[in-house]
RNA sequence: GGUCUGGUGGCCGAGUGGCUAGGCUCAGCUCUGCAAAAGCUGCUACAGCGGUUCGAAUCCGCUCCAGACCUCCA
């Protein structure tokens, strides 16, 4: 897995990037705090379960943020976490935390539970070519920060104590400051929409939520702390997290959209209430949903892959199986702000319209330029079709139409081999920079092929079985030339007849 | 009920005022010993109704439809 070559520079394109903040609703130029360092937060699993497509979208989203920001030459911290506690069982069984609960039900420890789905997670992670952050750090790592922000948030008058459990006074907090700026919902609104208390609770009011939990022995995973006995409330790591390893403010904070409300709006109050800077987060940026026939992927809906059911198409919603890349690929054909929709024709659809781009690829490694003085004409323009690239990527990531390019570049690439165009040195040159940094750094695509051909003894051996068939096809001789090509297809090479000479592309 | 997204051709999916994606599929053609690949051409749409405008898929209003979210032991 490689990272994106980060020039020495930042790069005179970067001044164009311009990023959809979901708390503004508008495009807006990227300009970082402290450029060239970038900091970025997003919110990773939590470990209690194997991944799904759905999670993968949103991880393989801001790889593509992050892919892209080094390639403009900005040093990147990305900072990714692991909810390891905290996270409730939110429906409508018991609100257990959902590690805790997994731990029980299968008689084994809370951190094996988590070290097997951590695994996980990174294994997925790694069959897409999603890069690994900078730091990954661990809600249960960072207990002690917890704690601390907790007490900074009450001292500011923004927390208090019940019976050992604290929560975040929602309604203080908003005479002072804009709570529900980022999903636009106001707090009189969240009131009457809110569930009726029960005479247990202990909230003072049902908008607030839980900062820390006092937990009973029942529990597996609790801590001590000033209040109670007890474990740290899920919005609350990310707060902490992030303003320890990216500073009170900080660039560019990413996550599902399902999380906008109440996660990052808590995130918001939390950060605000503790360190009392306004508005830490510059870019908020939301990926959507990834769904199947028109429903969210989800575990409960039973129509969440997990990776190797995709791979082996074994899962009754799939008709055959699909390689990692073809997925990557399908997916970044949408933009990440838009749900999009898996189904069998569309993935059948990116299967073969990366295998097309993938053939071009190869082909450009034995793209010949025009003979010194000779004319290059029709020349294409390739140094428009980088200048498109970036524009694509720059209008807020837009992958779909840096992959529409990528495809102006395949017929130029064709129409060479062809013999239809032709380029000098420096145009192939250009078309190889195109491919290396959009297709492999930036979009992370990769070919998938393991083993087979790219070596010099391949090579060779391939040059005498062509020349042994073209010589057949001098002769007439159509049955030795045929059996040389269908025995080469029954392995996966598949020799192709052009106007000079045969070439050949492995499966 | 509230908030937020969306509704684009056979399918997927870009595009936010005039030019206008791209992929897949289908049909025809070129090339070709045949095939494959590649290239060319065709099929060419913006949920509905009204409004703004010289001009709207794009802006405004309404309607219809779909999805997400609405929080801690509800």
């Amino acid at each position: 897995m490689d990272a994106p070559q980060r020039p020495d520079a930042i790069s005179s394109f970067a001044a164009d990037l311009h990023i959809g903040n979901s708390l503004s609703r508008k495009k807006e130029p990227f300009e970082p705090i402290s450029a060239p360092y970038v900091g970025m937060y997003v919110c990773g699993p939590t470990v209690y379960s194997n991944v799904h497509l759905g999670n993968v979208r949103t991880f393989l989203t801001f790889d593509i943020v992050y892919r892209y920001l080094i390639h403009l030459g900005y040093k990147v911290r990305y900072v990714r976490n692991i909810t390891d506690v905290g996270h409730l069982t939110g429906d409508s069984d018991d609100g257990e935390d959902k590690i805790g609960k997994k731990a029980r039900l299968e008689n084994i420890e809370p951190m094996e539970i988590v070290q097997r789905y951590t695994n996980d997670f990174h294994d997925v992670m790694r069959i897409f070519n999603i890069l690994p952050p900078s730091i990954e750090p661990t809600a249960t790592g960072h207990i002690v920060e917890q704690i601390d922000m907790i007490s900074k948030i009450i001292e500011n008058g923004y927390g208090y104590e019940a019976n050992g459990s604290v929560y975040f006074n929602v309604r203080k907090f908003a005479e002072s400051h804009d709570y529900g700026a980022l999903s636009g919902r106001r707090i009189d609104e969240l009131q009457s929409q809110t569930r009726a208390l029960d005479g247990q609770d202990e909230k003072r009011d049902p908008i607030d939520f839980a900062l820390w939990k006092k937990a009973d022995e029942s529990h597996l995973m609790r801590w001590p702390s000033p209040w109670s006995v007890g474990f740290p409330g899920w919005h609350l790591e990310c707060s902490v997290m992030s303003t320890k390893y990216l500073g009170q403010s900080f660039d560019i904070h990413g996550g599902g959209m399902d999380l906008k409300f109440p996660h990052h709006e808590c995130e918001i109050a939390q950060n605000v209430g503790a360190n009392g800077k306004a508005d830490p987060v510059r870019y908020w940026i939301h990926g959507n949903m990834l769904t199947v026939n028109g429903r969210k992927m989800s575990k409960s809906e039973g129509n969440g892959f997990t990776p190797d059911e995709l791979i082996t198409g074994n899962h009754k919603l799939l008709e055959k199986g699909y390689s990692p890349m073809t997925v990557r690929f399908f997916m970044l054909q949408g933009h990440y702000a838009g749900t999009l929709d898996f189904s069998n024709p569309a993935l059948q659809a990116a299967e073969k319209g990366l295998e097309r781009l993938m053939t071009s690829w190869r082909l450009l490694e034995k793209l010949k330029p025009v003979a010194e003085g000779g004319s290059a004409d029709p020349a294409p323009d390739v140094d428009a079709i980088i200048a498109r690239a970036y524009a694509a990527m720059n209008d807020d990531f837009n992958t779909p139409i840096l992959i529409a390019v990528l495809y102006d570049a395949v017929k130029v690439v064709n129409s060479v081999a062809a013999g239809r165009m032709a380029l000098d040195e420096k145009g192939i040159s250009t078309l190889h920079h195109l491919f290396d940094r959009f297709a492999k750094d930036i979009l992370g695509l990769q070919h998938e092929d393991v083993g087979d051909g790219g070596d010099d003894r391949t090579d060779g051996l391939m040059e005498v079985l062509c020349t042994l068939r073209a010589e057949a096809k001098s002769n007439q001789d159509w049955a030795t030339a045929d059996l040389i090509r269908n025995r080469l297809a029954e392995m996966g090479v598949n020799i192709k007849d052009g106007k000079d000479g045969a070439s050949w592309t492995f499966d």
